[in-house]
DNA sequence: AACGCGCCCTGTCCGC
DNA sequence: TGCGGACAGGGCGCGT
């Protein structure tokens, strides 16, 4: 669900909303959905009365850092919602897995339908090493057109799957990969090592701008993906290939096609992807 | 060692 | 109206 805008802008709300306030306690009803490491017990041990200093965003995962001892780390997996409970909207949750009392009596509700998600707490160490193993973030300065060309030498796998791959490039999902593909005009099934210099040039151009327009937007709500509000995004009014199958290219008119790449949806107009 | 597959789980939609 | 199957934004473990 959530991919890199999406988190960023979960983790924007967070850090207006709750960034230093104080844990009080939890409650987990799905225990299913706390890393194995994690449950229940080490938890409350080593939150409960500490102070949320930051709240951040790596790949798509967020980040809580507490006290700048601890860190929670939430992957949202495909319907995990977060959500503060002083919004309206918190009501309206039907799924809440986990929730995070603060001191101030509001509280921060972790909602998952499918409950692919998952809670962790790392320490500062150990979120190093889980930190070095993501790779590089898209929107960062040190991604580079001659980065990213770099990377795609070795893989011979189709550039839709090396986008998704999270310890290449941290936080572009599904429905990123093959906008930036289409708008880059290259071909989701193109096997990563056949993309030239200038293709990488424009990919790398091109998933920047969808990345950095999607977070404008708030982010895409394809059906589950609320805001740390329990709102919706707005960036699905300006998708050009996802889940457009047999619609028209607004570019050139051919019918969009789906073509399936280890068991996801890849989409792409035949005649502007080559 | 890179890659693809199956699986985790629930909800929704579509065809019959 | 009911039922079965396909599909959904992700990520991990496994076999090759």
């Amino acid at each position: 669900m959530p991919e890199l805008p999406e988190v960023e802008t979960i983790a924007r709300d967070l850090e207006a909303r709750v960034r230093g306030a104080i844990v009080q306690d939890l409650s987990v009803r799905r225990p299913d959905i706390l890393a194995p490491d994690s449950g229940t017990r080490r938890l409350r041990r080593n939150l409960s009365g500490r102070r949320i200093t930051d709240v951040s965003r790596r790949g798509k995962n967020l980040v809580f850092v507490l006290d700048r001892r601890f860190r929670m780390v939430i992957n949202l997996g495909m319907t995990g919602r977060v959500v503060t409970s002083d919004s309206p909207r918190a009501s309206e949750l039907v799924h809440v897995a986990a929730s995070f009392t603060l001191e101030d009596g509001r509280s921060i509700l972790y909602d998952d339908a499918r409950r692919f998600g998952r809670i962790r707490l790392f320490t500062e160490t150990a979120w190093r090493v889980r930190d070095a193993e993501l790779g590089i973030e898209p929107l960062a300065p040190d991604f580079t057109p001659e980065l990213l060309h770099h990377l795609t030498r070795r893989s011979v796998t189709p550039i839709r799957n090396f986008l998704l791959d999270q310890n290449r490039i941290a936080g572009v999902g599904n429905i990123y990969a093959n906008e930036a593909l289409f708008r880059a005009r290259i071909r989701p099934t193109r096997r990563a090592n056949r993309i030239t210099r200038p293709g990488a040039t424009a990919l790398h151009h091109e998933l920047r701008a969808v990345l950095s327009e999607a977070i404008l937007e708030r982010g895409t709500t394809f059906s589950d993906y609320r805001d740390a509000s329990g709102n919706e995004g707005a960036f699905q009014f300006r998708l050009r290939v996802y889940d457009r199958e047999a619609l028209p290219c607004t570019v050139c008119d051919h019918l969009i096609r789906r073509v399936v790449l280890t068991n996801r949806s890849a989409f792409y107009c035949p005649s502007c992807q080559r």
